[in-house]
Parts: structure tokens; sequence; C-alpha cells
DNA sequence: CTTTGTCCATAAATGCTTTCATGTTTCATG
DNA sequence: CATGAAACATGAAAGCATTTATGGACAAAG
């Protein structure tokens, strides 16, 4: 069943089959009725890929993303998914691991399968290196390419990012000032967004003059083994490492040490703290429940893909959009003590 | 640049160029290098349109899923998405959310792609009522359907499931077994699986003589929102309702009766016996640790996707594969206790 | 001198969009 | 009320970038 058949049909030019089908204003009710008609009882659909050779675009873009089965990239995927079907578009998703090279394998592929815009999803996609990042800006030339959680200034890419530098700054100087002083940093990510965190706490203990570098502390190893994190908490403990408050990147770290506190015997929050990140799931189904940073993922997703679809339109888009968060208090860390004068 | 111009450049006809591109075996070798050599000279990539024009077929996959950032799901698409880019297909993803109507908006959409195959992730996309299920047939009448965890006899259409029933009668048996009777079943999805999952400790429960119409209980409600879950638990408490043993349809419900039961002051496993299902990340989360059900995803995706390629491919495949699932023995279960003689 | 087989070019086919040209209305104007 | 200009409706045909069927040229083999 082809645009011919349907012409036929309704006795009428393919040209005008196609004009109804696209919506064309110059076309009488009553030829659009009857071509409607056909269509309708013979249940014709377009061929797509004609379709995409004479507009050179189908109204998909792609999406990458490192893992989809990470809890907050997994969340962020369907937002923008459902997003974009809103806005008339489909997508395409392209897993790639967190590894440079498959990253730009994928890409390519996405360009090569003429993507109307590339959208990264989470901020592992920019890399410390400036000429590793040179992929993306490869890319703009070809079609948008929108960074979530991340940035880049380069022609033709947006950014939508949650401002978790402030963020952690202000967690971490609420924390001190509850009374906190040996707060360890525990990370898992030099991403863009890992950086900005750390920035942020960094800042805050400077400035509370209680700043120091053992404090600060990487976990390497799987982002969902929470065993393997809370032992390495217990060794830094063994190694002499005294701390009664952990801030963590994300929320799995940070469960991590609910569970490492537990172990040892504090109470939460009395003789210890946690703040988590991302306020996910994980935060509500912690004993006791995790006071997490929300940085508005849906809010950002939002801003996204509206940001995106302006530029597929033509207009003027913001290059880049900073979102506050919000700290989410819940059982793991104390209240601010009244001042008592 | 086209192939026109490729051809042009290397002094062959465009036939040739095609030929060279698609591996064909009629072209010499000398030909053919001259022929990479110019492609690979102006980073020449065929137009995936005109090509999909012509073959009728984009090598690409669409996945459907009602929620992507449900941990299960999301765990699923992951797998499902890395084996098909391993084979060579790309994936088209649509959340569909849970009603019917869009599931079947998006399929149809999906079909317009000129996807070569449709993926169902998740037994929420069979209905109870035989009719509601013809949008998968109607589909399968176009591309073959995969349903992954979920059961449909047509024609074109493959299931790969685990074997819920089985899992969960055998569970059942087991906590029975360590002295627990009175066991709430609480589960929130009447899908497919669930309706397995259900059976399975039904049959259980009835071969013991212990199965009681006031301890299946369903929940409804956000399946993210556990304080939810805890509360509804304890008005089943409240209400009379006497129970010292949850086995859950999901991990998160399972996380829920953990907190009830915490909330009450037993002791668990020594008063209180909790199974999970899925062995989520949020088993190992949990505390005390969550004995949970296992069902081998990554084995079922990996299965899914060798049947869906050996279809594509035009060879018999199996129309239903059954994997059993393990039960991982964690903290919230009791050993079943040595036999006094 | 014919047959066979390899390698390649020509041309048709794929199903749609869109420009250009043409025919048809509408409507203000004299 | 007739006329011409402008607006509207439609059809023919030219792309769009490939794949593939057909057949021709040429070389080697019988």
């Amino acid at each position: 069943m082809t645009i011919y058949d349907i012409s036929e049909k309704a006795g009428v030019s393919i040209a005008t089959v196609s004009r109804v089908l696209n919506g064309s204003s110059n076309v009488s009710e009553k030829t659009r009725r009857k071509v409607l008609d056909i269509i309708e009882q013979y249940q014709y659909a377009p061929n797509a890929f004609a379709r995409g050779l004479g507009l050179n675009t189908m109204k998909t873009i792609g999406i990458l993303c490192a893992d989809s089965s990470d809890l907050y990239l997994a969340k962020a995927i369907y937002h923008v998914e459902r997003k974009l079907q809103a806005g008339g578009y489909d997508s395409i998703l392209c897993c790639t691991g967190y590894e440079l090279a498959s990253k730009i394998t994928s890409m390519n592929l996405l360009i090569t399968k003429k993507v109307d815009g590339l959208i990264l999803v989470g901020s592992n996609f920019i890399y410390e290196k400036e000429s590793d990042n040179k992929y993306i800006v490869e890319a703009a030339a070809q079609v948008p390419v929108m960074l979530l959680n991340a940035d880049l200034d380069a022609p033709n890419v947006y950014s939508v990012v949650s401002d978790d530098f402030t963020s952690m700054y202000e967690a971490t100087i609420q924390m001190v000032e509850t009374g906190i002083q040996d707060i360890v940093y525990y990370y898992n990510s030099d991403s863009y967004s890992g950086k900005r965190k750390l920035a942020g706490y960094r800042a805050a203990m400077n400035e509370k003059k209680l700043l120091s570098g053992q404090r600060i502390q990487f976990y390497r190893g799987s982002r969902e083994d929470i065993p393997a994190m809370t032992e390495h908490l217990k060794r830094l403990h063994a190694q002499g490492l005294a701390f009664h408050g952990v801030i963590a990147a994300d929320d799995t770290l940070a469960l991590a040490a609910v569970k490492y506190a537990r172990a040892m015997n504090y109470r939460i929050p009395d003789d210890f703290s946690i703040l988590g990140y991302n306020n996910s799931m994980l935060a509500e189904c912690c004993e006791p429940e995790l006071t997490s940073i929300d940085n508005k993922l849906e809010i950002l997703c939002q801003h996204l893909i509206t940001t995106l679809l302006g530029v597929l339109d033509g207009r003027e888009m913001p290059k880049k959009t900073i979102f506050s968060g919000e700290i989410v208090r819940r059982r793991t860390t104390r209240r601010i003590e009244p001042v008592v004068s």
C-alpha cells in the first residue's frame, strides 16, 4: 500500500495525498475528507524511509547513556524519553558503557542513522582531557548536542546542569554547623558533576578551616556493590581515620555509610551524620531514612527537551542553564542546634 | 557526499560502490581497495534513508517498556540493548506507561518506523482479557515480537520467561518448613508473572494446608513509595491480621516488610521472615540484607536476543523458553531447622 | 571458435516531498 | 456586472540515495 494506491483510489494525484498527510493548508476540505477516508479504510501508513529520504529527517533523537540500569540515569532517560515523545519525537537509545571509544562509536552510529539531535545523559561524557571531548564538538557540527549535567562550551552544544557546587557547599556548611567537624567526603566519580560536588565540599570545609585531604575518599569498584563500600569505610576506620560524618556524592555511597555507622554502633544522627546525593528511591529505603540532595531531575529534563525542541525549530536558545538543587531533610542529619545565648 | 561522488572519484559505477559497501563477492580485490580508499578518504557514510528504502530494513529493533526507571525493567533494558548492539542491531526505546492505549500507540509508531522486530519488556504487556492482547497478535503479523517474562501463544511471537511459579512454590515451602505458618503474600501487580508467582505461593500453602485468603494482600499505590507500603502493612496488623512472615512479589515490597518488622520490634529473622523477589540492588541495601529470588535476568535477556536474531535470520526458533530461578539466601529468612529425632 | 565465468555498468525500482506550472475561484474595482 | 488580480487547489515531474536485476565485455578454458 503506497501513496500511489491511495491517490488512485481517491481519484487525486499523489501530491494531494502527500499534502493531506502533511497537513498542508492548500487543499479543499472536500478532497481532504475523501483522501482521509481512503487512508483510514486501507489503514495506510506512509513509508518512513521514503519520507526520510525526502525530508532528510525522521523526527528521531539519539539518547546516549553509559548505563541505563543506573538508578539515576534510568530516571533521567525515562523523563527525557517521555517528554520527547510528547514533543512528537522518537528516541533511539544507546547504552555505551563508560569507555570513550565505545561512546564515539555509538555516537557516530546515531549520526549515521540521521538522528535530528543527540542527548548525552550523565556527566561522564565529559572528560578531563580537553582533547577527549573533541568527539562531542565534531558531533555538534552535524546535529545539536544536549548535555545533561555536564558542560562544554562549543558551538551547537547546549548544557543543562544542576548547581552541584552550591548544593554541596551549603549542605557541608550546614553539617558542620550542626557540630560535626570530621566529615569524610566519599565519592566514586571524577565526572564533571563529580568534580563540582567535591569543589563545593572543599570550599565549605576550607571556609570552616576544616579541610583535610585524608578525609576525601574515593571509592573504586562496582557502583552497586554496597557491601564493598561498607568494607572500604571500615578499613578507613581501622587505619585510624576518625570521622563522624559522611557526605556522599551518591545515595549508594551514603547507604554504605549508613551500614557502616550501624555496624559501628553509632546512633544516627546523634553520633554520626550522613548526607546522600540524588534523592533517589534508596533514600527512602534506607534505615533511618537518608537526608539527600535532590537535583530536580525532572525539571532539568523538561528544560533540556524544551531547549532541544527550540533549537530544532530554529530558535535561539540559552547555551547553558543552571538549576539549583534542594536538600531533602530526613533522618540521617541533625537539626541545626539553636544558638544558646 | 553521496554514492555518486564516490563512484566518480573511484572511476567505477555506483553499483560497484554499493557492492563494495555491502560486501558482495563479485568485485575484484583491486577495485574494492580503490573504492574503500576513496570512501575512507572522504569519510563517506551511506545515507540511512536511501539504504532503508532499498533494503526495507534499518537493522533496528523496537523496545517497549512501561517504565524504564523501574529498577528491574531498567536492568532488563540495559541487557537487551547491549546484546542487541553486539548483534549489530540498534534499538529504539519507547517508554509507554502502563495504559493499554499508549502501548498500542507506541507499538504502531515503531512499526511505522520499520523496526525489524519488537521486544516487550515486562509482563505488564499481557492483559487478563484475551481480547486486550490482540494488539500484540496484530503487531506480530508485521514483525517478530519477543516477550520478556510474559507469555502469549500466537504466530510470530516468542516468549522467554522465568519459572516464577516454581520459584515461589519452593520458597514458600521452605519458609513454612522453617516453622512459619502465618505468611502474608504481598504483591502489587496482576501481570502475567505476578499471577504465576501468586499461584506458586497458593499451591505451596495449599499443600501445607495453610492457605488463607486474608493473607493474600494487594498493594495499590506508587511502586516506589516504600513508606506507603509500610503503612499499609501496619494497618493490616492494626486490623487484627497476625503474620510473622512476608513473601513479596518484589524487593520493594519486601523492603517495606522489613521496615514494618523493625517498627514492630520483631527480630529478623528470628521472629519474622521476609522473602523478596528479583534480587535487585535493594536486597543488599536492606538491613538486614534481604533473601530474594533471582530470576537470572541477564540469561533471560541473552536468550531472548539470541532467539530474536535467529528468527530475523530466518531460522526456526523455540516459541517459548523457561528458565528456573534461584533463591539467594541472605539474612531475612531462617535456615531450615534440623530435624530433631 | 564456442562456452563458461568473472567483473562491472546501465537502468529500473523503492515511496515519498516539493517545486513549478496550470487551472479555478474569489473579490474588489471601475 | 464585467474584468483582472490575487488567492487557492491540483497535477506533473524532478529529485532524494540507495539496491539489485539484467546484460555486456572480456578473458580463460574447452
